[in-house]
DNA sequence: AAAAGTTGCGCAAGCATTTGCGCATTTTAT
DNA sequence: ATAAAATGCGCAAATGCTTGCGCAACTTTT
């Protein structure tokens, strides 16, 4: 077993003491050059490795951070976790932390809990909140440091988010700028803290340009395919020139529903939408000309990780840092 | 700071020993009634919770398990592995073990060797692993406890698996006795462990009924559309009966392609497919009439859990487990 | 009524680290 | 040359829990 191997038998085998390797390792507390290569080179030979556990207790610190996630989550929103989690997960280890997942099923925090009082966690990161989310007030009230994906309008809490207002009013901007006015909104749940967010950034590109809010639009439950549909055939008859999606899940069903009637994007109609990762490059919805909002998710969850890092490890951060998007045109939209 | 609390201030509190407290939570090692109630109502009130890292120290053991999974997944595996997470951070949090996720990225090993090497895990779930997974190899080496989901031809390994070879089979049995014999199987990466195991279920269920293996197949890069276009095409001239697909990715094109030709369902052909959560039950595709076999993923993962968790606390335990499936007849096959 | 067994509980030694303090020894400043 | 500062390293306490062993006190057996 060369899984036994302590610091203590470091030390003996090295004639010094357990405070000098630990110096060594660490990089703490003074330590002369050549004791310090010489006590890294045996650990690197005789491939011992810290115990984490003791470490832990030592510093009072678990070098783990809690990944919470929705118990109840659709199809739609797994590639946006499952990005997440990669690139938590990635950036965690590269700073030497692990990643305990956690999930909450709306009002039960048992599992959040556990993790918080056995002192199992240093920081938590809490993935898409809602509105009056219970697990905020917990852990505020438990004092530990944690952040959240997601906007919240909760104080004092540190928070990372796409700049969904910005992109869908910059989107919005752009259509009406190049005279395509009679908007259709197709929209699911706006309750949801992220669709309410590009709502307000559909309205304000409007405002923005001064312009009378001449739109229709359609708050429906996605899961009901009919309605979508149903939706699709309202734009149709009202004349709309442009169908704005509030997400890519709603959007695959438009362009079916388009497909299936034979309207032709964006010769009849035009599609926009934001790309929340459920159509794929390979996807026969997304090779047709829509007008596409990209966020990085990657990029987001990597600064929430950092941030909650630099948090649990008392250095200063930002509050909310909002992240920024790309508009790609379709082809076919620019030409016009 | 309610979080100072420790054993010690219960046992001074108390005018007892720690050991005392100690054996009241744990319940092993003597102690009497009255004193064991005394102090758990006490923890109860005042909210003391051990801590999980000093308890763990004293035991040497973390409480820990790892699950690892592939770091590149389709959009087709998501709702796989969100549902084996699930299903393990449940029954893993009713033994009391929280569970850290860890990606594999091919042949990196890195954030493996992490968490064994820093004995953070007591044990590890592998999902979904390949042919020659390294991860296996280098596990067994560390000697320590892990179990994978899906089937490996390394000996002494254990795993939980779904029936897939038998489901097949079965599959492909029932067709042939309803005198649907001309089938044309739809599969993708032939080296892919689960479709393996599902093509040789499939040519069993023709050796069961000593029928002649009069069947056309067909693997492709299911990450090309257009090749799974031509896959029905040639089928359709080859005059299938019915399509099987291996899994429900694939099936997903191929229903959208042969509702593209007005092809209908079943009567003009029929589709058989496996159902791994790609489609929704609110999805079009599934809404027609295909026959499918389904799998209860959550019940498999649990049984990783625990059979994990035995492992690691020295119980008995099942070296190999498969688990069984669901045939669901669509109504317009069952009443030809 | 004595011997044997059982029960309740505390002592103190682990578990594997980190870290404040102290003490030589060496380096730098005066 | 001497005082002051810096450096290198070890001692031992601390982190918060578990557990083997021992010792009374109480209960059962003969």
């Amino acid at each position: 077993m060369n899984s036994k191997i302590t610091i203590n038998d470091v030390a003996q085998a090295l004639g010094v003491s357990k405070t000098t390797v630990s110096r060594a390792i660490s990089g703490k507390g003074r330590i002369g050059n050549e004791t310090r290569e010489k006590v890294l080179s045996y650990i690197e030979q005789h491939e011992y490795k810290p115990s984490a556990v003791a470490k832990s207790l030592a510093e009072s610190k678990t070098y783990n951070i809690g990944f919470v996630v929705p118990g109840a989550m659709s199809l739609m929103d797994m590639p946006f976790f499952q990005k997440c989690m990669f690139s938590i997960t990635e950036t965690a280890s590269a700073f030497d932390y692990d990643v305990i997942i956690s999930s909450t099923d709306g009002e039960d925090l048992s599992h959040l809990e556990r993790l918080v009082n056995n002192h199992k966690v240093d920081g938590i990161i809490l993935a898409r909140t809602t509105q009056q989310d219970p697990c905020i007030r917990y852990l505020k009230s438990k004092r530990i440091p944690f952040v959240t994906i997601g906007t919240t309008t909760e104080p004092d809490v540190i928070q990372v988010d796409n700049d969904h207002f910005n992109a869908c009013k910059e989107l919005t901007s752009l259509l009406l700028l190049k005279g395509i006015t009679r908007l259709g909104l197709i929209g699911s749940d706006k309750s949801h803290v992220v669709t309410r967010l590009r709502y307000d950034g559909f309205v304000a590109g409007y405002e923005a340009l001064q312009m009378e809010p001449n739109y229709k639009e359609i708050f429906l439950d996605c899961n009901n395919m009919s309605s979508i549909e149903r939706a699709v055939d309202e734009m149709l008859e009202s004349d709309t020139q442009c169908i704005v999606c509030m997400d890519d899940y709603i959007c695959r069903y438009v362009l079916n529903k388009l497909h299936r009637e034979q309207v032709g994007i964006p010769q009849d109609i035009r599609v926009a939408s934001f790309y929340d990762n459920v159509m794929q490059e390979n996807d026969t919805a997304t090779i047709l000309p829509v007008t596409s909002i990209h966020f990085n998710i990657q990029e987001m969850a990597e600064a929430a990780c950092r941030t909650l890092i630099d948090a649990i490890e008392g250095r200063d951060y930002q509050y909310k840092r909002l992240f920024g998007y790309n508009i790609i045109l379709s082809n076919s939209t620019q030409s016009n």
